[in-house]
DNA sequence: GTCTATATAAAGATAGAC
DNA sequence: GTCTATCTTTATATAGAC
């Protein structure tokens, strides 16, 4: 017979935190299958049947990983909102991207990662929450559109853009930092960035 | 003794061609950790010790399509050159770089794996050959603002701009779908693609 | 060149002592 | 809760027959 989930006592959390921390740092890196639980229990400066007894398996911590990763990565679209100036509202949403992939560059990396494998575990999401939320962005901006307060376009495909410019900077970090060279390096890059971005979005919205 | 490498056969050219097709088909989906010898010899339509027959390892299969990737995936920036129209020259480059991600979305995967994971193979390679030829590209980009052709902003986060959009289609493709849903499938989505890409960059680019 | 069989190593997960 | 030892599975690679 199987014991009833107790709830976590607050050591547990903690510990749990500490793994999901390396489990971060390290699934990032090298993707789900590139990473060993070993490298997570080193990481987390613990034995791995340690860790073993917070998360029953590999699968199970990049499961707990995936469902908190996605609460913070949507938070910015969620904040897109019908406000009295469209060109404010959406500078503030390319810049909060902007923000994420400086700030959190792990994340953006763990979610291009599973994009890219095909998504096979957060599938169901993209088609319904993910949908479902960038379908109500689209329409306000469409409003916008029709009231020509910007520029007309393809709202999707102007969401679509935000984000591969946003995130190219957390994903493609290596490459970015490989051309613009030593020199660029650091809190720079990401005021040169923010420039550029307002200036290519903003410049072919303006009506 | 080592036996001194002998000229491939045409036969033996031919195998290996096979081999590599495979295993672009299941490293760009799966990463080159989450893939095995197996999946690549069963795609192949061969025995995995037929397939080590042909390529010492899964490393060597690896660094073989890696190189020849490289070269196609740099082909267009090498086209992009110092026209008479600055706007024709950028607009077509973009162009080339939206076909290549809808006709070669396997490469474009396979590189962004690689890059995602730190591009431990190929960092050398960026910081050369990569860095130089956005370099030279930068150079006639700043030119043509200097000259009063386009609108003065950053050419490499231009760059970086082109190369994040475009290769958004191959690389977060089931994102795309999900969210565009099935209406929009196949060859409409890269002509929406396209005419946003060119309102967005020319667009902000004309002076 | 291709196969079956197998050596070897890595990685996920568990048993059981403390 | 944490450890050492170990089981099991999977995956890379090789040996050797044909």
């Amino acid at each position: 017979m199987e014991t009833a989930a107790r709830p976590l006592t607050r050591i547990q959390q903690e510990k749990r935190e500490v793994i999901l921390e390396a489990a971060l740092d390290v699934f990032s890196a090298s993707g789900f299958r590139g990473s060993t639980i070993d490298q997570v229990a080193d990481a987390a400066g613990m034995s791995k049947p340690n860790l073993l007894y917070y998360f029953r398996s590999k699968e199970e911590i990049h499961a707990t990983l995936m469902e908190r990763l996605l609460h913070t990565w949507l938070a910015p679209l969620h904040e897109f909102d019908d406000g009295d100036d469209p060109i404010t509202e959406i500078r503030g949403y390319i810049r909060r991207k902007l923000e994420m992939a400086r700030d959190f560059p792990r994340e953006s990396r763990l979610f291009a990662n599973e994009i890219l494998q095909g998504a096979p575990r957060i599938m169901s999401l993209l088609e319904g929450e993910l949908k479902q939320l960038v379908d109500k962005k689209a329409r306000i901006i469409r409003k916008w559109m029709r009231a020509g307060k910007i520029a007309r376009t393809d709202p999707y495909h102007l969401i679509f853009a935000i984000w591969a410019t946003t995130q190219h900077y957390a994903d493609f970090d290596v490459q970015v930092r490989a051309v613009l060279g030593p020199d660029r390096d650091g809190e720079g890059r990401f005021e040169d960035a923010a420039r550029f971005l307002e200036q290519l979005f903003i410049g072919c919205l303006k009506a």
